[in-house]
DNA sequence: CCCTGATTCGC
DNA sequence: GCGAATCAGG
């Protein structure tokens, strides 16, 4: 499909309205939104309204290009050592942070939603409906809740519907 | 994960 | 001029 002054039209007044560039992509048909995104700025009609978009982000590299030799190998361009480049990528990042904080919520003290993490017991105290709602906190290295709620949490199907004995236990677990 | 627009650059 | 790839971010 070309760019047609009909489909420009279509593109230019979709865009007016405020349609982000898949949906006139999808309207158009034979383009993806790449294609619309790419012929927006080259109409110069890229920032619309964009009130909730005050990013500014510095200049992208250029796109590394695989190699492919002769011998059949594919390499990736060497990485230089220039201060752009040895910026670490986001998802890093965030995998650092993540790693960096394991317990916010000290032992034994109860997580509301708010505070709650990974690697923090999930297991509900109080009613969920209740605004004093919170959650164990407690260390959960393994699954969603620490040693004691997973006894209660993950047990067998024996001996569910016994009286007194577990409620009992899970009672005073959960306080 | 889904989505958004922005940018670069080979074609 | 075109748009895929890739980005940063919600």
């Amino acid at each position: 499909m070309s760019w047609t002054e009909d489909r420009v039209d279509v593109l230019k007044k979709l865009w007016a309205e405020g349609h982000s560039a898949s949906q006139i992509a999808k309207q158009l048909g034979g383009v993806t939104r790449n294609a619309v995104i790419g012929k927006v700025h080259r109409l110069g009609l890229s920032g619309r309204a964009t009130p909730s978009r005050p990013v500014k982000r510095p200049p992208r590299l250029a796109r590394p290009k695989p190699q492919i030799q002769a011998t059949g190998k594919v390499e990736v361009q060497a990485p230089t050592a220039s201060p752009e480049e040895s910026r670490i990528r986001r998802s890093d990042q965030q995998a650092i942070l993540s790693a960096l904080a394991p317990a916010p919520v000290a032992d034994g003290e109860a997580a509301t939603i708010l505070t709650l993490r990974d690697s923090m017991c999930k297991w509900p105290i109080g009613d969920p409906a209740d605004p004093q709602f919170a959650f164990c906190g407690r260390k959960s290295d393994c699954g969603p809740y620490c040693t004691e709620h997973a006894k209660v949490a993950f047990q067998p199907q024996r001996k569910r519907d016994r009286k007194g004995g577990e409620e009992k236990v899970a009672r005073k677990i959960a306080g």
